[in-house]
Parts: C-alpha cells; structure tokens; sequence
RNA sequence: GGUCCUGUGGUGCAGCUUGGAGUGCACGCCGCCCUGUCAAGGCGGAGGUCGCGAGUUCAAAUCUCGUCAGGACCGCCA
C-alpha cells in the first residue's frame, strides 16, 4: 500500500515515484490548481503538491502517490525533517472520511484531559505520545534483552489469585463457579516469584501487571507494570548488580547518559542529609544539624532533642505571606512551628533574635554556611519529626523540574526493618513481612525491633522511588518469628500464606529480588510529570476510563450467575 | 474521607474582584477568492442552557450554598 513512511523521504529519493499514507495534517489551498497538503504518520510529515484539495479536511486518513522532488529554491522549510522535498504530481486517495479533531493534533496539546481521555485515539496520533509510547517500547525492551543476558528467565504468573489482605487494598472478582468466593487480583507476583525459587527457576524476571484499588495520584494508576525479579543463592550486592546493569542499559536504549555505577546511600544518611528516604540528589540544601549549636538555649522553641535547618539561597526576600504558609505547612507536617531568620545583607534579621543569645546569633548562620540574603529555616522536634518536616520544605522551595538536571539514580540500603508501631503497640513492616532482617541485628530483634535493619532497598531517581527489594527469609523458624512479632498467630499465618511456609519446608535456596515500576521510569525518562503521558489507556484521578466508559453496570443475569446482589449506595 | 485549583460557542482563554442585554480574543468549522505555502493569506458567515441545581437580588457568567466532572495534593499506596 505505501512505499515509504512520510517522515523518511530526503533529496536523496528525488525522481522516485513513491506513495505514503497517513492523516491529513493541514491543507494550504491556493486557488483551483494548486495546493499543499501535509500527510502525517508515525515518523513525521511530508508536504505533497495537488492540483486541488477541496474534498480533504483535517486528518481524513489518505494515500498519495507522487514523484518525489527537490522543493523549487527558496521554498525548503528548515523546521521539518523532509522540508528540502516534497512529492508532486500527486494522486490522493481517500481511505477514510474523518470529522473534524476535537482538539488540535499538535504537539503540545493543553485540552481537557476528560476530553483527551474520551478520544484517546485521536489523542495518540500526537507527535508527544508516539514518542513517548514509542520510548516505552524501546525501554521495555532492552530491560527484557538485559535480563535475559543475565540469565534471567521469563515466567507468567496469574492474574487471578488469593486476596491477601495485607498491603494495599486488592481488587477482587467474583467466582461463577464458587458463588460467594472471590479472586484477588495480584498486587504484585511476590508471593509467586519466592515459589518460582523453591521451584529451582533460580532466575526470574517478568514485566508484571501490578493491581492496588487505591487512590490514584500523578505517579500511580490502578494498574501499573513493573520489572519483577527474583534469583536464588543471592545477596544484596547480586540483586544491586544486576538491576543497576539493568536500568542503566534502558536509559541509555532512551538516549540518555548515564554513569556505570550507582552511587549507595543507606537510610539513615537519607534521613540525615535529605529528610526524606528517596532524596532527590539534583539539588541542595541539604539538612544541617544545630542541635548543638543551640544546646542550652534559653529559648524554648529551640529545647528540643533535635534541632536542624536548611539554607534557602537568595530567598531573603521572601513574603510574610509565603513564609506564613510554609509555616502551615510544616505544623501540618507535625513540627511545633518554624523558626525563620533573614540574611538582609550582614544582617541577621528574625522574630526570635531576642530571644537568641550572641554566641547562638553566630553559630546560627555560621553552622548553615549563610550567605548574604539567605533564608534560613529551623525546625526543633523529635528527630524523625524534624527530618521530614525540613525535607518537605526542602522539596518544596528547591525541587528542579522534571525535565532538568539529568538523570540521578541512587540506592537507599538498610531500610530499618519496622517503621513504627501500630495502635496495639505492634511493629510495622516497612517493607513486606518476608524481608530478612539485617543479620547484624538479629539479636535485637526482642528488645529493640524499631532498632533493627532489614536487609530491604530501594531505587531512586531524581526523588522518585523507582522500586525496592529486598533479601528474602527463606527459612521457615525466621519467618514464624517474624510474623508473631507482627501480631499474626500461626493459625493466621497458616490460613494466609501457609503455601509460602509448606513450601519453605521443601527445601528453599536463599534468595532476594526487586521490583521496579516502567510507568514510572518511562515519564521521568520522557519528561512527563505523570504517568498518564506514557500509558495509552490511562484512568482518571477518579478510576474512570472515559473513552470505554469502565466502571460500570453489569446485566442482573450476570450478578445471579455469581450470586451476589448490588446494595442501594448509602445516602 | 479531606484541602485547593479549574469548568464560558467545536478547542484554548479573557470577562467574575466592584451584579446591569451572551461582550471579547486566538484557533477550529462553513462559503467565496487566491499558483509556492508550510500554524499560508484575504473577505464573509454560522455556532452559546456561561457544567448542573437551589438561594440572595428589581437584575446573576459574576455573590452564597449544594452537586457533578477534570486536575494537584493530604489520608491511603505491606
């Protein structure tokens, strides 16, 4: 049908007779006998010459057949790839009518997203979203040779498994035939990817559809794919190894530059220099410990455990206005108040000098390495408090761009195994429930669980968490142990997750995994501040999908056969 | 569950603060003209329940309340 693609065509193929398909991208009528119509596909446009185009409007699907030329002097167009021809002589056939766009198909597009969204199709044909579909593709595949290379091995999992209320919220579906039973859809293939080990597949990988009923955000949608991967008689540094060559080979597959190796962080550092366990490393300001600096300040506001602050660089000048909200902001964030002090030139200026002493004037602004017109935020508190109230701030006034400041991985290692205890006075796991404690601290795990390290990871790109992973517990006695300190009693434990345990008793290597989210990768790689832009069928914040019109009612007949029976919603 | 922003011809906006006739801009659409344009140009034209519903008022796109939709965020996401 089409003998070259639109965009492709040079001064090299001059004198061929060639034909194109593709949508009509603009029309330039200039009287009876001649005008320009540019035809669009995937690659790009090329300029065709008829005798006339009254019977062509916008994006009518066409097929022209012409002889491409050089364009007559003076008329190449320097913007487009194949501005130095065009194909003249044509004849057009229209394959399809088409009516008018709802939107302009044009790169950058600020329509409705409900509008985007209901004509997803026409939406698509955007020079943007075939390039970010496109990138998707490219990167979806070198993640796929990469693993392969490394002797991973792909295995499907399936979509319709057990609901293990744990974690996120599952989405669930009905069994015809046991009514009144349900499937869960998966979460993630964690539980299967440790089965595939005691089954002896020792490496494997899978681009796995994850499913979590929970509210969606511009990072997340219901559904999400991720690289999962799991391998056996390995440690942390043999996962780290291998998803760094990993990652690193899809973003450079996207074009982008990218060191060999991946700087380590463990999480303590994290908290310390960035108030946060997924630092975003493209910029400063990095938290600044004065608890010493103020130890016995006659102010209270300041007698505290911990006392910190962040350096803001030339905001000296900043509003009472805007200064009142991130005042807010942080006593939303459950800090007591904010303490704030101007560098006006030399001058240190703020509400609470008079309650400073001289020497804590000086070392004040001399710990944060002030500088003329800085601002300078403190935050006293408990530590974990302080922490993350400061790296919010700091997301907040100096966070870059999507797009700028290249691509910064980072490891974040020795996660603390339990990130705190619930209302019955139980520790939280902070990763999953089958995550090996840190060996060093196994002996605490009694009298100190909230001091005990988890053998757990995440990757981290530009302040995004990329994925985590974890070394697995493979043995049976550990796990039983780990999960009455979670509150769960074996009979509890057998119902739920007795398979992982029978299976443990069969003879299960030592193994560790990682699992990292595409949809996540994709936008930062293509520049996206949300995930919508690299999905082709995304959902609404409200889970809506406007083009197909998903959720909605199903037949009655349909709710019998399954047994079940719609509730009047509460009013 | 909560906070905030947005909703005005097909599309993107302005108008709203300080109520006074659906007023305006750009694109698109329809018709005519135009032989070198490329977001072509010129002339003319059509197209509106100001998201929806109440309330206040002599009078509401404009003020108030509710509601729906889209977006950002908090909660949530082991």
């Amino acid at each position: 049908m089409r003998t070259h693609m639109c965009g492709e065509l040079r001064p090299t193929d001059a004198g061929q007779t060639v034909s194109v398909c593709g949508w009509v991208a603009s029309r330039r009528e200039h009287g009876q006998n001649l005008a320009f119509v540019d035809v669009r596909d995937h690659t790009g446009i090329v300029q065709c010459v008829v005798d006339g185009a009254n019977e062509l409007r916008s994006e009518f699907v066409v097929r022209v057949t012409g002889t491409v030329r050089a364009r007559p002097e003076g008329t190449a167009n320097p913007n487009l790839p194949t501005g130095d021809v065009e194909v003249g002589d044509c004849t057009v056939e229209i394959l399809s009518q088409a009516e008018p766009p709802p939107f302009p198909v044009a790169d950058r597009v600020d329509a409705d997203e409900n509008l985007r969204l209901r004509h997803r199709y026409v939406d698509l044909r955007r020079p943007a979203m075939q390039r970010n579909l496109r990138l998707r593709a490219t990167v979806s595949s070198a993640i796929r040779r990469s693993m392969e290379a490394q002797g991973f091995v792909e295995v499907e999992t399936p979509t319709l498994i057990a609901s293990t209320p744990e974690g996120a919220r599952d989405f669930v579906v009905p069994s015809r035939l046991q009514p009144g039973s349900f499937y869960a859809l998966p979460q993630s293939p964690q539980l299967f990817k440790q089965l595939l080990m005691v089954g002896g597949i020792d490496r494997y990988y899978q681009l796995a559809r994850c499913l979590r009923d929970e509210d969606l955000r511009a990072d997340r949608q219901f559904e999400f794919t991720q690289l999962d991967a799991e391998m056996s008689f390995a440690d942390q540094a043999d996962v780290i190894g291998v998803i760094s060559a990993t990652v690193v080979a899809a973003i450079r597959a996207a074009g982008r530059e990218v060191a060999d190796e991946i700087p380590r962080m463990t999480w303590r550092e994290a908290q310390d220099r960035f108030g946060s366990d997924k630092p975003d490393v493209r910029f400063g300001m990095e938290l600044v410990e004065l608890t010493d600096a103020v130890a016995g300040t006659g102010f209270r506001a300041l007698q505290a455990p911990c006392v910190k602050g962040i350096r803001v660089p030339g905001e000296a000048g900043m509003g009472r206005a805007r200064i009142d909200r991130l005042t807010d902001q942080a006593k939303a964030a459950g800090a007591g108040g904010l303490v704030w002090l101007k560098m006006e030139g030399e001058t240190l200026e703020s509400p609470i000098l008079k309650f400073l002493s001289a020497e804590e004037k000086s070392a004040l602004p001399k710990a944060l390495g002030a500088e003329p017109d800085d601002l300078l935020l403190v935050v006293a508190g408990e530590r974990p408090t302080v922490d993350r109230v400061l790296g919010q701030l700091r997301l907040e006034l100096g966070r870059p761009p999507v797009n700028e400041g290249g691509i910064n991985l980072l490891w974040v290692t020795d996660f603390p195994l339990f990130e705190g205890l619930d209302g019955e006075g139980r520790p939280i796991p902070a990763h999953h429930p089958f995550t090996m404690p840190h060996p060093d601290d196994l002996d605490r795990l009694d009298a100190e669980p909230l001091s005990v390290r988890s053998q757990a990871y995440d990757l981290v790109l530009n302040g995004w968490e990329l994925g985590s992973g974890s070394v697995r517990i493979h043995r049976p006695d550990i796990q039983q142990r780990i999960f009455s300190f979670l509150g769960i009693e074996p009979e509890e434990a057998q119902s739920r997750f007795g398979f992982l345990l029978d299976a443990f008793r069969h003879g299960a290597p030592p193994h560790a995994g990682f699992a990292f989210g595409i949809d996540r990768l994709v936008a930062l790689l293509a520049g996206e501040e949300n995930i919508r832009e690299v999905i082709a069928f995304p959902k609404t914040q409200s889970g809506v999908d406007p083009l197909t019109g998903a959720p909605g009612p199903v037949d009655p007949r349909q709710l019998a056969e399954l047994g079940l029976r719609v509730l009047p919603r509460p009013t």
